[in-house]
RNA sequence: GGGCGGUUAGCUCAGUUGGUCAGAGCGUCUGGUUUACACCCAGAAGGUCGCAGGUUCGAGCCCUGCACUGCCCA
């Protein structure tokens, strides 16, 4: 810390000087630009008159929302253009409450429509009026101490309240008959982030980092190597639309003051001279001053704003300014995950100081060091903001803060990371949703009670003598190409679902890949693999052992894996049940202490297309079968027969005929060479449906769905051959869109075709 | 005042470079005590993607304007 003020001292970017800064009374100390709220209020603009000297019964009338500031004028200033004013540049007004005389000025700055023109200039009180000050060359009187009580300088008011000298001045104001209109006015007043008090803007000398001047030697200033980091892609910053509000708020960047008037904190590393009033500014405790050599010297009782330590942590914690081997291997870091309220106060000041003390280090193998390798991190990931239900910022003020102890007990440490991961969707905050927790807490009991079933299975299968090798446990599993249909296709499943969370994860999208996993695990592997994989656990006498053993092992492979796949958003409840997998089915203690020490699964695209493909058949078929019984009303309990025509050859419907029966509570299955008439029918490109029941069915609903359904269906066909009838469309569409229509528009005729025939034959 | 977002099913929200993308969960409705789970299963209804123009063969997605809304900065 010391190095890096003296460094920046010595560069000529540290400086101290009297300005206007943001003043907290009550923690009494300057506050930062960025430590400020602003917030509007209802307030109200009085108007007072300021008589002209030398001439009885002519004012000049100034506007202002803070009346007790007046005590600290030295102007009052008017646009240089404004005619109602010309007559009185150059001539004194009387200062109403005191015997001060005070200019007439003109400056660019005021503007001629508010208020009534003429702005009273007080500026140890005021950033703009302190801005006309110096440039009219007029003095500041400050008018209030460092508790914003009026001091001595304001005679009757001193030691007054800023808020009681206001109301004082304007009773006198009145009482001389100087007080004009009072007008309802929303100005935005700035209070101290840390305690609310409303800000006092004071005149007082502070330190300063001169953030836009070029260092001494020449170069670059720092908020341009930092502008330069982004823009110049070193660092990205995810999601992209912050690097253009960090950015923005680069090029807008004043000086920033560093000094705080507080009891602790990094103590600044000047001393003053008693002597010759000289500064010495030292790495090292100095005990004389090194101007005239005087032993009286105290260190400035100011401290460092908390943010210059902490955005100098990139390069102190390798080290620096020591040049040690942690930094040779670690700097630049790789990544930075942080709420966006923190981008300007913390993320902005470790890239300023970050690129800047970096710079003259040499790289590992001695080469100097390109702007590449100054930056603190490479990427920046800025993650959502947790909002109440009602999307409000949480605040301790407003009681909406939402408690994560209780929420975490109501609902499982698991459920609630689970909900946080799948709303976590770039560049939007989160607002909280008890239901999203709701629903992730049965998921975290579904795989529970998924892992039940297997663990049931496991042990009914060893009391049968059969068990599973712990060796097939720990990869990605592996299955023969004549395994059946479910296990071929849940592997195939696990792996594209895997490389899909991986990619996501990559990208930052956490919610897909949560979402991603949520699907697998309920829908794919729970809904379909688990329902199916019953039926080959038969562990009686007369099953064949080695398809049972093979059926059971996918199973707890797959489950082995999607544990993996799953542990980084639900820990605690992998942990348990991976343990429990080892435990259980091997009898045996996992590879690992943690599952968070095992290989994530990786997953790859298509290693079993037609397993998917055919799969995808069968639970076309199963899903509508299922409809068709709900819409032709069998009862749920009852298993009939259905017939199929199918259109293709792979629909190898004979062979899958129990995973059909199971699921779609079918009695058997028929199959025919064309459609037959009869009711109960449903068709899709890929085959016809017929589900045979004998009670009488409500044609006329069934009508009205097939109408609807035509209606549909002659919608999307309508669109298609437009499309298709539209030359620039085949000309200019590429060949898989076009190929991809053509298929619906054939699909779609054939549907209609069969459709009309359905509602012929119900008359 | 400047900047950055948002507006998609009743609710909470996805929808990465314009085409096979209109989706999920909750809620609603219907039916189910199938030996893992009613914190469950099956099925269904529900949206002219804020409004108005424009670009394009094609727009929830790109451009312009407007309305409402949130945030950041001054």
């Amino acid at each position: 810390m010391r190095e890096a003020f003296v460094r920046l001292y010595e560069e000529g970017l540290i400086y101290r000087g009297a300005y206007i800064v943001n003043w907290c009374p009550r923690c009494q100390t300057a506050i930062s630009d960025l430590e400020v709220a602003h917030e509007e209020q209802q307030g109200k603009l009085w108007e007072i008159r300021y008589p002209v000297v030398g001439a009885a019964g002519e004012f000049v009338t100034v506007a202002t929302t803070r009346p007790e500031t007046m005590l600290g004028d030295v102007a009052v200033a008017v646009h240089p253009l404004d005619e109602r004013y010309q007559k009185y540049l150059g001539k004194k007004l009387r200062l109403p409450l005191t015997d001060r005389e005070i200019p007439v000025i003109a400056d660019e700055w005021v503007k001629s429509d508010f208020g009534t023109g003429a702005v009273k200039v007080t500026p140890a009180h005021d950033p703009n009026d302190f801005e006309i000050g110096k440039r009219h060359g007029l003095p500041a009187i400050n008018v209030m101490d460092e508790t914003a009580h009026m001091n001595d300088e304001t005679g009757a008011y001193a030691g007054l309240d800023r808020y009681a000298a206001r109301k004082k001045v304007l009773e006198d104001l009145e009482a001389q008959g100087l007080l004009g209109a009072v007008r309802e006015h929303v100005n935005t007043i700035g209070k101290c982030d840390r305690c609310k008090t409303v800000v006092e803007p004071r005149l007082s000398t502070q330190w300063f980092v001169a953030v836009n001047k070029e260092p001494n030697g020449g170069g670059a200033s720092m908020a341009e190597l930092a502008r330069r980091a982004v823009r110049e892609g070193h660092i990205r910053i995810t999601p992209e639309q912050y690097s253009k509000v960090y950015l923005n708020w680069m090029d807008n960047l004043y000086d920033w003051c560093i000094s705080r008037q507080l009891w602790w904190g990094h103590r600044i590393p000047v001393w003053h001279c008693a002597a010759c009033g000289m500064m010495t500014v030292a790495r090292q405790d100095p005990t004389a001053c090194t101007h005239c050599g005087s032993a009286e010297i105290v260190q400035d009782p100011d401290v460092l704003d908390t943010w210059f330590s902490s955005g100098l942590l990139p390069v102190t914690v390798f080290g620096w300014p020591r040049h040690e081997r942690d930094f040779d291997v670690f700097y630049p870091t790789q990544l930075l995950v942080t709420g966006f309220d923190i981008l300007f106060l913390w993320v902005s000041r470790m890239i300023m100081l970050g690129c800047w003390f970096s710079r003259d280090i040499p790289m590992a193998d001695g080469s100097k060091r390109e702007a590449k390798d100054t930056v603190p991190f490479h990427k920046v990931y800025i993650h959502a903001l947790v909002r109440d239900a009602e999307r409000q910022k949480m605040s301790k003020t407003k009681g909406n803060v939402i408690d994560p102890i209780h929420i975490v007990e109501h609902y499982g440490t698991d459920a609630v990371r689970f909900t946080l991961a799948s709303m976590a969707s770039p560049g939007t905050d989160i607002a909280f949703s008890e239901a999203r927790t709701e629903g992730y807490r049965a998921f975290a009991n579904k795989i529970w009670n998924a892992a039940r079933f297997i663990f049931m299975n496991v042990e009914k299968a060893r009391e049968a003598g059969i068990e599973v090798d712990r060796a097939a446990l720990g990869a990605m599993p592996a299955v023969a190409d004549n395994a059946p249909i479910e296990a071929r296709w849940i592997v195939a499943r696990l792996n594209s679902e895997a490389a899909e969370v991986n990619a996501a994860l990559g990208e930052y999208r956490f919610h897909e890949a949560a979402n991603t996993i949520y699907q697998f695990f309920w829908g794919d592997f729970c809904d379909w693999y688990l329902e199916i994989v019953k039926l080959r656990l038969d562990f009686s006498e007369e099953s064949d052992r080695a398809a049972v053993k093979a059926a059971l092992t996918t199973l707890l492979q797959t489950f082995e894996a999607a544990l993996r796949l799953l542990s980084p958003f639900m820990p605690f409840l992998t942990e348990e049940l991976w343990h429990a997998v080892y435990r259980m089915a091997c009898e045996s203690e996992p590879p690992t202490k943690s599952i968070a020490l095992t290989r994530y699964p990786q997953g790859a695209a298509h290693t079993d297309d037609a397993a998917d493909r055919d799969f995808a058949l069968l639970q076309e078929l199963i899903v509508t079968v299922r409809a068709l019984r709900k819409d032709i009303g069998v009862e749920e309990k009852l298993a009939v027969p259905i017939r199929i025509w199918a259109t293709q050859e792979r629909l190898s419907f004979g062979t899958n005929a129990e995973i059909i029966q199971r699921l779609a509570r079918v009695t058997e299955i028929r199959t025919a060479e064309a459609l037959s008439e009869g009711t109960g029918m449903r068709s899709t490109p890929n085959f016809d449906v017929q589900v045979i029941y004998e009670k009488t069915i409500d044609t006329s609903a069934e009508r009205e769905r097939l109408a609807k359904e035509l209606a549909k269906q002659q919608k999307t066909l309508a669109s298609a051959e437009k499309q298709l009838g539209n030359p620039a469309f085949l000309a200019k569409a590429p060949a898989h869109i076009v190929e991809g229509l053509r298929k619906q528009e054939a699909d779609t005729r054939l549907l209609i075709e069969k459709t009309r025939k359905a509602l012929e034959e119900l008359g």
